[in-house]
DNA sequence: GTCTATAAGAGGATAGAC
DNA sequence: GTCTATCCTCTTATAGAC
């Protein structure tokens, strides 16, 4: 009977993920400040200790646990793209990965968590700026465009706003289509 | 010749006001956490444990600091309410007060600034419904509505992203006008 | 009334035992 | 390799001197 393999890099490498995992977790909710190695080692049932041992830092353990590729929309031109716009929100508001969510959570308050932000959103606004040609100022259109789903997102994932808590996500989508539409098209 | 009247009550009136200038720019700036009692005494001029005299714990400097009044939408109805959201706008994107700054800056993080910013946002999101009678859910469109403004916001005050930086706010204002209409319109 | 001194506690990081 | 013990810094808050 074979001695099924679980080497010490691969427990290495499952405790590891654990930690990643708890820490995701505790940034989404609380942000980098308010998390502590103690709380996160706690949830991964860990010793503290072994959590500086795995990664160097605080500051290291937040950078790996954001570190979540945030799916750039693909270059569709034109009308495709609203389409496209509208489903990612849709995604969004069923619940965006923790990775995600704790960079958002600490992106006003941590420099470094704010450096990550801009430089993710403006990535996203140049690639859908990039998808207007037609239009005048497509970058600042496209930043409209995006700085209105990251509030959208903040009042319905991380300060649940009443209004925005029960609607279900299609309606919220469906609203959101003409306003999308009014802010890449040119003016008739 | 009459002396100035300046009193011991007024000196400790104008040395409160000073402290909490600088508690507002500095929660503003770096939001609650990372703002210390000992920085806000630095700025202000005097002593770390004046502060603590004059407010009696950080959360109460906190409280009063952004105890600001979030300028109610008067209650017109219909097509002047997006002239009038577009006008607040403008002035957001003038330079919010920064006892507003500091409580968007904190919301995401302090749980007490959660709270007052989710209920300041309910009561303009139902301000705004109430004036919008004539469409389906105008709860949640309101919300949609004011949640762009915060994410709008938040990408020009809080952020800086590159492309809503240079933008001059007028020209922010005119893109987002039919965006808002198309929010508030009932679907022809 | 204002400041000095310090208590009290939290939390990141490290060294060394096992 | 993992945990114990501890160091060190920072910060709020307080007590008491001047």
């Amino acid at each position: 009977m074979t001695v099924p393999h679980i080497s010490r890099a691969d427990r290495r490498r499952a405790t590891e993920a654990r930690i990643l995992d708890s820490a995701r977790e505790l940034f989404a909710e609380r942000g980098f400040d308010r998390t502590t190695i103690r709380a996160v080692a706690a949830v991964a049932g860990v010793d503290p200790a072994l959590v500086m041992q795995y990664f160097r830092s605080k500051r290291e353990l937040f950078t790996q646990a954001v570190q979540v590729s945030p799916a750039l929309p693909a270059d569709t031109d034109g009308d495709a793209l609203v389409d496209q716009l509208i489903a990612t929100l849709g995604l969004n508001l069923g619940g965006l990965p923790d990775g995600m969510l704790a960079m958002m959570r600490s992106m006003l308050t941590d420099p470094a968590a704010a450096d990550h932000a801009r430089a993710t959103l403006d990535r996203q606004i140049g690639s859908i700026g990039a998808a207007l040609p037609e239009v005048e100022d497509p970058e600042l259109r496209a930043a409209l465009v995006i700085t209105t789903m990251v509030g959208v997102t903040i009042g319905h994932q991380l300060l649940g706003l009443e209004a925005l808590r029960d609607a279900p996500a299609d309606r919220i989508a469906t609203l959101l289509r003409p306003a999308f539409k009014a802010l890449t098209e040119p003016p008739h």
